[in-house]
DNA sequence: AGCAGCACGTCATACGTATGACGTAGTGGG
DNA sequence: CCCACTACGTCATACGTATGACGTGCTGCT
């Protein structure tokens, strides 16, 4: 039984005095290069006496004999956004899985990188970093081989790319394809490439469309309900109110129907309305909400992989894409006054229990 | 300049010689310790050479040295759980203030606490343990002195009380006091003290009206939309529906939405809706929900406190209750039946833009 | 018999820091 | 003039582990 009383906790001297054997050949057990040092004996004889004294390894002498911590850094914007906690929660566990343990670090200002992320690293707190959120291109040569991107480019780190270009495209043409034409813009106030892609998506099928955007059905905002709701009642207050609204969130969508509720409109027959995410959020509304999955926990496992990869110095492919579905609820239909021409969807009744899903 | 390009990271002897002072007197610099050791210009030169090589200290050796590894864990049952996210994100915020790192750690599984948590603090990986989900109390001895426990209790480590059983009787009486006696519930399927009180702070409330619950009006649900959906079904599916459910987590609550839209209820004409939490879902939802709020990201903030007080051994209150406030929202109204009796609600409409606060 | 090679272990050392035990001046009081 | 005291620094060591450099028998091959 682990002597759970001991003031002092055991050391790898003390159970290799218990076992009779050097403070090396514990080391060497506990290490995993047992094999071909270890005989099959008193590797039994160390491993009973660790578990009488209930030994672990002390995880800082190890790091600073190693230079390796086990540990790796989760930088995200914001653990409340459940985009990000479910990134966390994916890439927790591919890193406990592995034997790591992950470090939560919120970087909410840019000015936070230097100070929090560039220091853990060179105070070897952590072996590498996730980003989850993409840093200034400046310090992209500080983190190299030390660090993975996820859903940003760097032509200095691995990078998993997400394919939201894509996304935003097929959701365009699933508004398109109902029938729409004028579709407004919900847009994410955060200077990033990700969303950037989104509007480019957006773009490029309006113009395969022949549909020329209208610019007063396009706002920013950031991502609250409030704020969303602020810029969705602007938006649904033109003259010419559009017929469909992409948003680059979920958590944007919530502000379009809230301002449609203000506005006393019905989602989808008066408004449809599209997300991106298909997090929490997207089967809580009412409707359920037509979006862009992105199967976060499973990005997070993949990139945490990629940056093991990394660290480890096996060779890692620098782009990873990752496709995208676009999830059919019924928060989009038919715009008003085409009422009758829904019959063209596909597979039966929009409003089925089961959510048509479309790979992109 | 920092000299980003270098390999090998400047450690303590390094900024000495540069300095032309000994490795001690850097390490007091940056242990905080140069009061009355250290001369004010040396003090300069040190912090100058330091700039100058970007040094940091190394962590693993700072920790190996005086054991003390200026990292906590942050355990949770899970990260995906908006409560969750946000008391990790107020711990964290507060562990960064104070110099200290968080690490993340998903307790999914009862049977993870032995191997998961006090393997952490038996290899001195973590100073200490923020428990926001409470461990078996068998363990608790074994985390004295280095845990302290949120919204449970413990005779062996301190605790952050929330009055959730006062808040489980506010809204209890909220209902009660707009005229509400069919009052179902439905229940966390998760055995935690928590959950309990909630019960029992309904069921006083109850009792103290003279009113006897209806047992068929009360179900138990995982908190999933889906499980909370079916057990809502089930509950307005009895003979003698409720008026009103008290649901234990806002997320329960989503199920009762869905279910009432199934059966083409109303909220709160037909059906009036509590729930527990006020986070990113209770403004969400339409309409607005009536929660029991729990500011978790100052909850987890205080807790982190108190860890740092009882990780420096300075003296600790063994228990810290933290009051709750009502948030009275547009999904609590008068029972149907009862409609014009609304007058006796104070302080105008329930359906003003502006949420009504009640303390507990 | 001799020697390479393997299986099994131990020795000694270094990782980078924190800190108690020591100086060494200089100052002021008795 | 001596002692106590303060202010400023340095020395040496230990924290617990990982690992390259060494044995030491033993097997098997020539």
């Amino acid at each position: 039984m682990p002597e759970v009383g001991s003031r002092a906790p055991a050391t790898s001297v003390d159970v290799a005095r218990r076992a009779g054997v050097s403070q090396s050949a514990v080391s060497l057990v506990f290490g995993g290069k047992a094999a071909g040092r270890v005989g099959e004996q008193t590797r039994a004889a160390i491993e009973n006496a660790a578990r009488e004294l209930g030994y672990q390894p002390n995880r800082a002498a190890r790091a600073l004999r190693s230079s390796h911590s086990h540990l790796v850094a989760l930088a995200v914007p914001d653990v409340t956004n459940p985009y990000f906690a479910t990134a966390l929660q994916g890439a927790e566990q591919a890193a406990r899985e592995h034997g790591y343990a992950a470090m939560l670090t919120s970087v909410a200002d840019e000015r936070d990188w230097q100070h929090v992320v560039l220091d853990l690293l060179s105070a070897r707190a952590v072996d590498g970093v996730l980003l989850f959120t993409p840093p200034p291109t400046e310090l992209h040569t500080g983190l190299r081989g030390k660090a993975v991107v996820v859903d940003a480019t760097s032509r200095v780190l691995p990078t998993l790319q997400l394919a939201v270009e894509a996304g935003a495209r097929a959701a365009t043409e699933h508004l398109l394809a109902l029938g729409h034409r004028k579709i407004g813009r919900l847009c994410a106030d955060v200077n990033a490439e990700t969303f950037d892609l989104r509007a480019k998506g957006y773009a490029d099928a309006m113009r395969a469309a022949g549909v020329t955007p209208n610019l007063r059905h396009h706002a920013r905002a950031a991502f609250t309900i409030a704020e969303a709701r602020r810029a969705a009642l602007w938006i649904l207050s033109a003259p010419d109110r559009p017929t469909a609204i992409l948003c680059d969130s979920d958590m944007l969508a919530v502000g379009v129907y809230k301002a449609a509720h203000d506005l006393h409109l019905t989602i989808p027959a008066d408004l449809s309305v599209t997300g991106f995410d298909d997090g929490l959020i997207a089967t809580l509304l009412e409707p359920e909400l037509t979006t862009v999955a992105i199967p976060t926990a499973a990005i997070a496992a993949q990139a945490f992989q990629t940056l093991l990869a990394v660290l480890e110095q096996r060779d890692t492919p620098m782009e990873t894409v990752v496709p995208l579905d676009l999830v059919i609820r019924p928060s989009t239909s038919s715009p008003p006054n085409t009422a009758r021409e829904k019959t063209a969807r596909v597979g039966g009744s929009l409003t089925d229990e089961t959510d048509v899903t479309k790979p992109i």
